[in-house]
DNA sequence: CAGTGGTCTAGACCACTTT
DNA sequence: AAGTGGTCTAGACCACTGA
């Protein structure tokens, strides 16, 4: 393979396989063809291909599965991957709280949510509000905000209610984008009246502000979360992950 | 080589390796042999050595520079290793706070202390409390606890004014202690008196609650950190790394 | 059983650093 | 120039999965 690329061979393929996933070629699920055949179709040597493959498993973008074969990450629940902090017992299980959409809303992005999401002034966006809900108490209060050019008809099967965030999911997997990085932001403040009316707590009760932005593996801001935590109780502990 | 060991040949190589850093065979900031050396010395091929070393460099327990060779990873200050949440300023840049340490104590652990560090009851701990000050405001009010018998001698020369933490990153060098993993907590909580006063806000301010025990590479507990940040100003970002 | 990914080896050559 | 880690290849064999 003639080289005029100065990245290593393993780079160039990562990315080339990369690119594949992203833009949908391969789609959520789908099984890779054999290592020696893609070796083959790439023009390199096996072992090259494994390590661009290594690269790809470490970023969660496939999948391997000895004696099965190689799959494209799919990511059917938001444990898997995207989300970001998680919350344990004091025993240290995972807790998996319900989930309640409030609202779900369409129109122009805010300043602050088209600086964040990268997107220019007056952009459409999703925005649903959602409480979590940890043994039958609203624990978390949480906004999050999706560039509507990411998620087209996003809004259009409106019923919050039942449908929790599934769709969402669903979506994602659709378009191709697979998340991979966040920036997060963590503060302290006092809970407002909105906040104190949905997590039933005080005005002025310190809450754990998260604000995240989540990036995609070709690079795209899709997500943008803000999350309020009630840490009153200290039966539960928060961990970024 | 024989093989009774199920484990991959390069994860017991990665083992063996990991044991001469944490034992102290190897200090930190020395050079290791040159890889086919040690290949030949453990009987594997240079391929599988490799394999061993990437793990330990993912670990950041060694350091390769090309050209030069490999090296123990050298912990020479906080921002190194060891820091597991930063403070950027709104530009984005990471910003340096000072150090002021006010207090050195030695005592036997309170039970939670013992609990944390997996300690026996009635251990000996070094306790250092100290405030983080950014732009000549006090921002930080942590309490460091370390298992006195991982530190020993620690807190004889006592002037804590002017030391900083220099002589800890010292002594986890010469003691063969490699931070890799951390446990970490996170709530907010209401400033309490004493908060009050080192940081300079009202009783009842919101403030950030870090957590976080520290674990080095023989998988001991070798500190135990309680922070509490004031992020009312919002003129910096917290985040976890 | 055939087909998959996982391990391990041996060796050639490249790129960087220091002498 | 000599020595180091980094890349790339080719091929043998093992371990797991599913028909």
């Amino acid at each position: 393979m003639r080289r005029p690329d100065a990245r290593p061979l393993y780079v160039q393929v990562e990315a080339i396989l990369n690119e594949r996933i992203v833009s949908g070629s391969w789609r959520s699920g789908q099984v890779l063809p054999a290592e020696p055949e893609l070796a083959a179709e790439l023009g390199v040597s096996a072992g090259t291909l494994r390590r661009a493959l290594a690269g790809l498993e470490r970023r969660h973008l496939i999948q391997r599965r000895q004696g099965r074969g190689t799959y494209v990450a799919q990511q059917t629940s938001e444990q898997a991957l995207g989300q970001f902090f998680r919350v344990r017992n004091l025993a240290g299980q995972p807790v998996e709280p319900e989930t309640l959409v409030t609202a779900l809303v369409t129109g122009p992005a805010t300043e602050e949510e088209a600086a964040r999401l990268r997107l220019a002034p007056g952009e459409e966006v999703h925005r649903i509000d959602r409480s979590r809900i940890f043994e039958g108490e609203p624990r978390i209060a949480e906004r999050i905000t999706l560039p509507a050019a990411l998620f087209p008809g996003f809004s259009l099967p409106l019923a919050p209610e039942q449908l929790g965030m599934e769709i969402y999911v669903y979506y994602r997997n659709r378009h191709g984008i697979i998340v991979v990085r966040s920036d997060e932001k963590l503060s302290a403040i006092a809970a407002a009246e909105p906040d104190s009316a949905v997590l039933g707590c005080a005005i002025g009760t310190p809450l754990l502000l998260i604000e995240r932005v989540t990036f995609d593996a070709a690079g795209r801001a899709v997500e943008m979360r803000v999350s309020r935590l009630d840490t009153r109780a200290h039966r539960y502990a928060v961990e970024i992950v």
